[in-house]
RNA sequence: GCUUGUGUGGCGGAAUUGGUAGACGCACAGCACUCAAAAUGCUGCGGUUUAUGCCAUGUGGGUUCGAUUCCCACCACAAGCACCA
């Protein structure tokens, strides 16, 4: 068999005859597929790409043979600091370069069979795609979700930038893994938190994966509870803390604000030991991300000296501390300490000396704070109810009668950062009038283009490199005409991705980012598979843009993406995730060269379990080249002949129940396991129908596209790529016999193959003849018999007393 | 620490609503073909045992006629979150 001839021959084929071109104007149903378009970065594709891939490429295959119209795109996010980076060190312009590595990605790509439509094909640099990611952008500016903001950002002194609080987990950059800093910017941020309770309740009506809801749920952090002012005495300022449980309120025996808290600025010269608190507010800023995670149980703080809360439910006198434990980010930035119920604030109370009050009944507060349910004491007119629920409901009706307090939501969810000083993203379409302010640059001289520049390299202050170039920089104000200045910073990585699933649908579309109309067709995106690490950052950004352009009425339905399903990591063959370092990386290239890629794709998919993670395994792979070779010579024992050969037409039958199935759930490695005991049978007869080998060379064509069509070709068929999927009959899937199992108290002890009609009745009794059977149940009392159809009886005994 | 997964032969992994544990593949062993090797085909392959049997799905309990599957506790690994009030 002559791989490389046979996946040649076929790429051509569907290249020349566009087997997979999605059509805009179809009567008939319309799948979408979706896959996360890749990074083109320069080392090329590598295994992980192909089986985020070749998951939707089994079932897009599959769906146009059921006669659907489908949609399944590819594209390049090629925006990024890797590729600058890269370009940097190799003194190439960025668009040069990427344009190399899509050119790279592309081959790759077709080598591996991918039925994409390479007409939609899109490219997140190029101005006439960014166009209307600045367009996009420009929308949410008008409609005030866009706003800029002087924070302290976390920032990477090696790649020079401004990441995202999603970006620098850990404490270290994504990118470059450096140790991250605080510094003090002027952040552009998109209020995606605007949008936090509509892409929770998104939820509700779309089907991803139960874990993937959870972790977009869990992120978006929303907590009730209820926000109440305390007074403090000396001022005469309200200090307003949030809280879950006000019904602990009569617990409270301090309170502690976050050190950034603005109070202490404002009211400094009444704050006596301001000299300490300075100290402590110097040293907490200076904590990086790591000591904090390190020191979570040694609580540290300074008393305010000076500072007295007043509790507004029994009018208790109470310290302030600031401690921080308590971010500035989260609630209001001041909490009530309530030691007796919870960890963190009993932790403190017995580090500073602070009395613990108990209002809630259970555990022991001499050892650790009680978090449990109890029944309610030391607290007023709460004393006595047992239920937390009851008790909260009665706190909050008091501080709502009361002007104290009020029920309050809160999100972990922050803003989005959304502004980096680099050269290779797409630029922000502002310009800074010192009369008019920040001004949108107008829709029609979209796209703000990327000026040509020789040096890229940033400086040293953190400015984009942007900020060099005069003729970019100055410009007129498009509001009153005057000199002005231009943003220079240009946007994160994630924004060409927010919305790139819509521009499949018009990738060539001068006028709209896409046609109400041909949206209309199109959307929602039915089945979505990406990496499990996009789940809480890409797929809720991009949520959050669609959110914003639906209420806009631009696109027609309220969520993108009907489903979410992620594929597990391909990990080397040591079993740790491949990297360089390790030297365990496996080339895709090297793979397809030895094999072909038609065992690529199929061993890809028969590793494991589609959604965990795998290794690989090289001799494992040999296992899925010897099944082709056998597929493929199987063609020398055809008859001609129109029907399913008698001896094999249960198994054909059950075998096009199982792949089919088994595509639609992600069980591929279990729909390769049946297609290979039904190879198996077929080679243990002496010869097959057309028929049969037709069906076999059908179901199998989804994972081996090439050599099916070229098997089915001498058959003397049409391409399977434009035939129908096989139809089995659920009545040929059931056998004549069975094999009826037999046990006592719970143990096989016997096994006949009886027919499948056999009555319960006769199923016990036939039980009770086998040999092995009598010997087990001899001189002993049958209790009962427990009988299940068409599958076992079960003779429970006991001895005779 | 919290949340969510996962734990089955030498290995990757199967096992409908609880009903034959180990499908399918790899590796290994024997045989056939060959001068020989590779490739291919056939046979075997959890442990123990003479067949009957007994023991085995991370560990310990429980529910059940029957548990890889359900419940409780614990252990290990992975991912996500990380003082979220």
């Amino acid at each position: 068999m002559d791989v490389k001839r046979i996946e040649a021959k076929w790429q051509k084929y569907w290249e020349d005859h566009k087997s997979f071109k999605a059509e805009d104007n179809s009567d008939k149903k319309k799948f979408y597929a979706l896959v996360e378009f890749p990074y083109p970065s320069g080392v090329g594709m590598h295994l992980g790409h192909i089986k985020a891939y070749a998951g939707l490429e089994v079932v897009s295959r599959k769906r146009r043979m059921e006669g659907y119209n489908v949609l399944f795109p590819i594209g390049y996010d090629a925006f990024g600091l890797p590729t600058e980076n890269s370009a940097i060190k190799q003194n190439i312009h960025p668009r040069v370069l990427t344009d190399r590595n899509i050119e790279t990605f592309a081959g790759q790509l077709k080598k591996v069979g991918f039925s994409f439509d390479w007409d939609r094909v899109i490219d997140t640099t190029k101005p006439e795609y960014y166009k209307w990611t600045q367009w996009i952008f420009l929308k949410m500016f008008e409609h005030g979700l866009v706003f800029r903001d002087k924070t302290l950002v976390n920032y990477c002194p090696s790649c020079r930038v401004v990441l995202s609080n999603e970006d620098s987990q850990g404490g270290k950059c994504d990118i470059c893994h450096s140790e991250i800093v605080q510094k003090e910017k002027d952040v552009w941020y998109l209020r995606i938190t605007a949008y936090a309770d509509k892409l929770l309740e998104g939820l509700k009506k779309v089907d991803y994966l139960p874990n993937i809801k959870l972790q977009q749920e869990n992120w978006i952090g929303k907590s009730t509870g209820a926000f109440v002012d305390f007074t403090i005495k000396e001022i005469g300022e309200t200090l307003t803390i949030y809280t879950t449980r006000c019904d602990t309120l009569f617990g409270v025996t301090f309170m502690v604000i976050a050190p950034e808290h603005p109070l202490i600025r404002q009211y400094q010269d009444k704050i006596r030991n301001i000299d300490e608190i300075h100290q402590y507010q110097e040293m907490a800023s200076h904590k990086s991300e790591f000591e904090r995670t390190q020191l979570v149980k040694d609580k540290t703080g300074v008393k305010i000296d000076g500072f007295t809360a007043i509790n507004p439910v029994n009018q208790e006198e109470i310290p302030i501390y600031i401690s921080d434990y308590v971010m500035m980010g989260y609630g209001t930035g001041a909490i009530m300490a309530v030691p007796a119920h919870d960890d963190r604030d009993y932790e403190f109370a017995k580090k500073f000396n602070i009395p613990i009050l108990p209002v809630i009944k259970g555990g022991d507060i001499s050892t650790a704070a009680y978090t449990g349910d109890g029944e309610m004491i030391n607290s007023g007119f709460l004393n006595g109810l047992k239920d937390k629920k009851t008790s909260i409901k009665k706190m909050l009706e008091y501080l709502e009668e009361n002007k104290i307090g009020h029920q309050g939501t809160q999100y972990k969810m922050k803003d989005w950062a959304f502004n980096r000083q680099r050269y290779w993203g797409e630029p922000i379409p502002i310009v800074h009038c010192q009369y008019c302010g920040d001004v949108a640059v107008p829709y029609e001289e979209l796209p703000l283009e990327l000026p040509d520049i020789e040096n890229f390299e940033v400086g040293t202050d953190g400015e984009s490199p942007l900020a060099k170039i005069e003729s970019f920089v100055n410009c007129k104000c498009p509001k009153c005409g005057k000199d002005a200045k231009r943003e220079t910073d240009t946007m994160p990585q994630w924004a060409g991705s927010s919305w790139y699933f819509l521009r499949y649908i018009d990738p060539h579309n001068e006028k709209e980012f896409a046609s109400y109309e041909k949206l209309k067709y199109w959307m929602n995106v039915d089945w979505y598979n990406g990496g499990m690490e996009h789940v809480t950052r890409h797929v809720i950004y991009s949520r959050f843009w669609y959110h914003f352009l639906y209420d806009l009425g631009l696109v027609p339905t309220d969520e993108p993406y009907q489903k979410r399903t992620a594929q597990g990591l391909i990990l080397g063959p040591d079993g740790e995730k491949m990297s360089k370092s390790k030297g365990n990386v496996i080339d895709p290239n090297d793979i397809v060269e030895m094999y072909g890629a038609d065992t690529l794709r199929t061993y890809i998919l028969f590793m494991g379990d589609y959604g965990l993670e795998a290794p690989w395994n090289e001799s494992s792979i040999k296992g899925i080249s010897r099944f082709i070779d056998k597929v493929y010579h199987l063609k020398e024992k055809v008859i001609s002949s129109d029907e399913y050969s008698k001896n094999l037409e249960s198994l054909i039958h059950k075998t096009i129940k199982k792949v089919s199935d088994d595509i639609e759930t992600m069980k591929f490695n279990t729909a390769i396991a049946s297609l290979m005991t039904l190879v198996n049978k077929y080679n243990s007869v002496d010869a097959i129908t057309k028929k049969d080998y037709e069906v076999l060379l059908k179901l199998f064509n989804p994972f081996a596209p090439h050599v099916t069509e070229e098997l089915n070709e001498i058959l003397g068929n049409k391409p399977i790529c434009e035939s129908s999927w096989p139809k089995y009959e659920e009545s040929k899937t059931i056998d004549e016999t069975f094999e009826m199992v037999v046990q006592v108290n719970g143990k096989v002890r016997g096994k006949i193959t009886i027919d499948t009609n056999t009555s319960k009745e006769e199923m016990e009794q036939l039980a009770q003849q086998i040999d092995n059977v009598k010997i087990h149940i001899k001189e002993k009392e049958i209790v009962k018999i427990i009988t299940i159809p068409k599958k076992l009886v079960n003779i429970v005994v006991k001895e005779i007393s």
